[in-house]
DNA sequence: GAAATAGTGTCTTTAAGACAGTATGGC
DNA sequence: GCCATACTGTCTTAAAGACACTATTTC
């Protein structure tokens, strides 16, 4: 070993087929909420391993396109769904010798948030069918690999930090009111809030400006809300009491 | 593309070795608190890429030994520090085509915590000096590849995590006071604490009981207590106010 | 005016902050 | 008894929960 005298040399002679390396892989947990319920995105895989089984979307790192992980996510959101702004968050990387057919296999896995308004699902070249899918229905089903792990792990970590930040804004559109925001948080944690403390909640925050628009409907209109800075979540100093 | 009939006929003819995969690590933050200050883990390179600077401490996932990414975190701590029993998480992958000279590469890191008394350090093959040194100055040094900003994302949890959860119990033996807990989390963030609702805070939290036993001292024995649970988090329902 | 939904007033509860006071050990 | 440090009492403050009340729209 280290019959190198400079980093030059070392390099020159490095090949990474050499060494026994992981399969690596990007997959997403792509979440919006529609019809009232919390509903998450599935491909049914169109390639072997596990060809015509349901899973999360997702692939491989394409060296020449992405220039970091980040982008590896993006791009896959952005060929499923055609959304280009989400929000991302890396959820956890989990790998082992078990968890795929081809060997050692390591994935990163993120969840997004998006609002279905937004959303052209598009079937491409490696999945037969992508649909919307309630998280409870989809995780009944039996996903490829260790997908219902990671689909658990991204649910778990979603319904946790709504209980202390503003995530599930990035569920609806650019403007919305609070009402359909709460309502929003009520379906994501299951139980029901307390109307009062929730907009104390939002309207102290500063985190949210009115649009002077009003959204029109059966009764009296409420105010249309915006983020102040659209990239930024907030997180509260006190987690709601929220019942499982 | 699919001229297989079957999964057992496309695994048979797969090999990773066809395809362009990325380098693949698991880097540590190994963080203590020694001579009342918080201090990272750090190993002087002992081969190429970036041999002889500083790093944290990482490597690769052996795919015969490490059943999990987990495994490798714990065999890496093991090797450097011998301590077995670490807290230990996830902070964030880390992938991109820039940060190491021997092409696109992805890290996994993990934070650790331990009591510095259950260390004994390990120079092992791979490193020339392994040194526990104070985050401060750690941050200040140019270490290997992007490892600043690894230790800048790992600082940045840890500090946050430290405001809502039992974390810092971790960095101190299996018994100890609620003094030297205080005066651990002032340490971690850099600012005094309020002696009545810190205590209250563990007390109510019921996480930790008395040993019965007493720490001697200078003056007043202070009450020994151990966790209820020493594998469970505590996260408490308010953060702390802490300045920056 | 009735129905429906938006939004407010106000009281309670919980847990943190401030800070002064008491307790208990070594010497 | 004195010092140092452990521990407690008690008041204040911030933000959530409960829930009844008023306001504004459509019909």
């Amino acid at each position: 070993m280290d019959t190198f005298d400079t980093e030059k040399e070392f390099l020159a002679s490095y090949n990474i087929h050499d060494f026994d390396v992981p399969l690596c892989t990007v997959d997403m947990c792509i979440f919006t909420v529609k019809d009232e319920q919390l509903q998450v995105l599935l491909t049914k895989r169109g390639h072997f391993p596990k060809k015509n089984q349901w899973a999360l979307p997702g692939g491989f790192i394409d060296q020449s396109k992405d220039k970091n992980l980040d982008e590896t996510a993006f791009r896959k959101l952005r060929e499923k769904t055609g959304v280009a702004s989400p929000y991302l968050e890396q959820v956890a990387t989990i790998g082992g010798s078990k968890r795929d057919p081809r060997g050692w296999a390591l994935t990163v896995l993120y969840f997004a948030l998006i609002p279905h308004e937004d959303t052209e699902l598009k079937v491409d070249a490696s999945s037969l069918e992508v649909s919307w899918v309630p998280i409870d229905h989809a995780m009944s089903l039996k996903l490829a690999f260790d997908h219902n792990e990671l689909l658990k792990l991204s649910k778990e970590r979603l319904r946790s930090k709504v209980l202390y930040t503003s995530l599930p804004v990035h569920l609806l559109n650019e403007t919305f009111t609070l009402p359909l925001l709460q309502k929003t948080y009520e379906i994501i944690l299951n139980t029901p809030l307390q109307k009062k403390s929730f907009r104390k909640r939002f309207l102290d925050a500063g985190i949210i400006e009115e649009t002077g628009e009003k959204e029109p409907g059966v009764s009296k209109p409420a105010l249309l809300y915006r983020l102040v800075d659209s990239n930024k979540v907030h997180v509260f100093p006190r987690t709601l009491e929220s019942a499982t």
